[in-house]
Parts: structure tokens; C-alpha cells; sequence
DNA sequence: ATATAAATACCACATTAGGGGGATGCCAAT
DNA sequence: ATTGGCATCCCCCTAATGTGGTATTTATAT
């Protein structure tokens, strides 16, 4: 089966190299080629392409929002990203937008090539730095973590994890053994400092912002 | 500059097998090999190996412990997992224990040179479906881990969809256009679905486990 | 020595949430 | 034709939360 690419690059030498390179491999071609990416679906869906490759830097709309659009509306056939960026906030962005592959721009012909066959194959091609990095944020995910300082003293987050647990005032104050007014008086300022008016709203922010 | 094989695998025929595969490449050497990873750290040390390739499933004690241990004792060379598992469970584990690799027995023997190279220049070589699934996973780390259909209505989700963004039962009536009776009797619902008895225990289960 | 912050505790009052019912109309599947 | 699931609505009653206060003790910092 063919493989059918769309291609998004606001560079038109790129655009012309890479349909020059994949012109010359037998099953590929490049059946449509946009220096940016607005309407991205309709383009995409004109093109009949089975794989679309997508820079991230280009005027108007980035490419990540464009994968991002493309995943809503129910596109699910495989981006990869086609970059100069290495830096760990753009890689996270495009994964979570729903990309399928990470290549950097000093890819080799013969790599990117390998990798337009892996991710039709179902695979997910990343040039080295950027594997690397993804494992490195997949194990330790505490960088990618908000930063919030709500100043919550230690008892308040303490307080704020049996909250998140289901507890109720009652059986907070047992479980810490402190009366139920103390706990209803933590609770008041946890709410201050959160900004927040009641429990779930407490413990949403809790849970999303991984203050516990 | 040589690379330097520590390898690890319970099955003897692995290990002669890939002996005898790396035993022809220039640069690669296998410069230990043992059926099981006790006392890691001193047969690495010993070895002075500067690549490991660790099996997972092996008696007594298991790779990804192996790797912790590793990591645990300051031992930053770089792991290759080199295994039959290629369920989420395992490489997430593996992941977070410290590996930079992952490749699946049935990998090629030209494709696991060219994985130890690109390890050994810092890359994080995967096999194609290890690494889709690494993507999945970072994307949305919880759908992946966790099974959950408690059999919800729309009706229902939507509502505690609600409930996680902080709203109260007039709120959501308001919001729904609904009597504030049925907001309860769908979170009565809820809650029996969810097997929990208050919005703070829903709102937690809801977002931990990625139901809304 | 004295503010300051944190943890503790209490009261009063209003609002909200939770558990037990029962009931109707709609629609799809049997 | 009837059953079952879903969404809708209502009632009663109790328990739990939220809001406004005030107050004591202890430790820390100025």
C-alpha cells in the first residue's frame, strides 16, 4: 500500500527538498504540501494522505495546535513531527497533542525515510535526543509538574490529602486526632489560600495541580 | 571507542546467541554475560562494561529490579530491556526504574546493533510498538493504566463532569436546565455506580481515573 | 520582649448534600 | 404488547458543610 503524505512546512525549501528526497523512494509520495497549516483538515481530508508530516514553527497556526485540531475533529491518521526544536516543553506539547513520531530537521534521508515506513508500521520514530528526553520525562515527571505555592502549612496539606481521599470533617478529625472544630477551621483556610468555596472544588485543584 | 556488553538473560541460548551475533561486529564486545542479575552492581564493576542488555523475566530476581538497584547505587551506564513483555505494565516499570532502551526479543539482529549504537549516543532506542506505546502513555498516563467502565449514562458523565469543575447540585441544575431533584437523582446514581457516598470521593475517583 | 505564624478549639447560623422513598414519560429491544 | 433503561421530577428527614466570629498555646523570628 502506498504511502500518501501531507506535508506542512512554512519553509518552501524545505517543502521542496523533502518532495525531491521522497520522490525518489518507491511507495511514497507527497500528494499535497502546505507552508502553513490552517484548515488542516480540510486540506488533509482533500489530499487523501495517510500520514502527515508537520513542522511546528510556522506563521499563523503552529503545528502543534494544527495536530490538535486534526485529533479533535477525529483525524487519527499518524503526524510526525518534523522539527528544529529539542526542547523538552514542545516535545511534551506534541505528544500530548497526539503525535505519532518526533523527528529533528538534521534527520538523515535514509532515517527519515526508515522512520515515515516505522510509524505506517505503527511504530512511533524519534530521533535519539528526543527518545531520550521523552523517557526521561516519562520517569521523572515532577518537571512537568505545575508550579503552584499556595502555602499550605503542613498540617493544611495533610488535611487536604484525607479531603482528596473522600474523607469527611469527622472522620479527618479522628483519623488526625484533633477535634472536628480544628478541622473545620483548617478546612476554612485551605479554602482561602486555594481560592476555592467548597470541597470538590478543594479537591479538584488538589488532584490537578498535584498539590498532595 | 569500544563498546562493552554486560548482558543479562536466564536463557543460555539467548546469551550465546547474541555472543555470537555482537562477536562479529567491530567495536562490540560482550564482556560478561550471567544468567541471573544478583549483586548487579559488582558484576557490572567487575566487567567494567559501559552498555548493559538486561532480560526481564529471569529467576529470583527480576531486570527492572536489577535496574533499580543499578540506578539506586549511582550506576548511570546506559540499560537496553530486552524482553518478550511488551504489556504496559512492564514498560512503564522498566521506564521509571532507569532503562534508555527497549527492545522486544523479536527485534533484528541488524536493528539491535544499530539500538546499542544509538544507545551508546545517547539515544533511547524502542522497538516500533514500545515506542507508540511509551507515546500513549506519556499523552495520557492514566486511561492507559486503568480499566474503568462503571457503565455511566451521558447524563451521568456530564454531571460529574460538573461536579469536578467545583459546581453545586443548583449549579448544575442551572448549568443543565434541569430540576435541582434530578441533579440528585442522578448523582444518587452516580454515586451507586462509583460505589462511593460522596462528591468528594466521586470528584477524586473521577479525575484519578480519567472517567470524565 | 514581642510580633507572627501555626495549630488547636469553640459557638451560632445558614446552606448544601445524602439517603430513603415514589412517580411519570420516552424509547428501544424483545 | 411489554419490559427495561434513561431522564425527568417531587417529598421528607438527617447529616455534613460553609461562613462568620473569637480565643489559647506554642514556637519562631525580629
Amino acid at each position: 500500500m502506498k504511502i500518501n503524505i501531507c506535508l506542512f512546512d512554512d519553509s518552501p525549501k524545505v517543502i521542496e527538498s523533502l518532495t525531491t528526497l521522497l520522490g525518489l523512494v518507491d511507495g511514497i509520495q507527497i500528494v499535497g504540501s502546505y507552508t502553513q497549516p490552517n484548515d488542516v483538515c480540510k486540506k488533509v481530508k482533500a489530499t487523501q494522505a495517510n500520514l502527515i508530516i508537520m513542522d511546528i514553527d510556522m506563521p499563523e497556526t503552529d503545528g502543534i495546535s494544527a495536530v490538535k485540531t486534526l485529533r479533535e475533529n477525529g483525524v487519527s491518521i499518524p503526524v510526525i513531527m518534523f522539527t528544529v526544536f529539542e526542547d523538552e516543553d514542545k516535545i511534551f506539547e506534541a505528544i500530548c497533542a497526539g503525535a505519532n513520531g518526533y523527528l529533528l530537521k538534521n534527520t538523515e534521508p535514509t532515517k527519515l525515510i526508515d522512520s515515515i515506513k516505522e510509524v505506517m508500521d505503527g511504530g512511533a520514530p524519534m530521533s535519539p535526543i528526543i527518545a531520550r528526553k521523552v523517557l526521561q520525562m516519562f520517569a521523572n515527571p515532577k518537571q512537568v509538574l505545575l508550579v503552584n505555592n499556595y502555602e499550605l502549612t503542613s498540617r493544611e496539606k495533610e488535611i487536604l490529602k484525607q479531603l482528596t481521599l473522600g474523607l469527611s470533617y469527622k472522620m479527618i478529625a479522628a483519623e488526625c486526632e484533633i477535634s472536628f472544630e480544628t478541622v473545620r477551621t483548617h478546612i476554612k483556610n485551605i479554602y482561602n489560600k486555594l481560592h476555592v468555596a467548597s470541597m470538590t472544588e478543594a479537591v479538584a485543584k488538589a488532584i490537578n495541580e498535584n498539590i498532595v
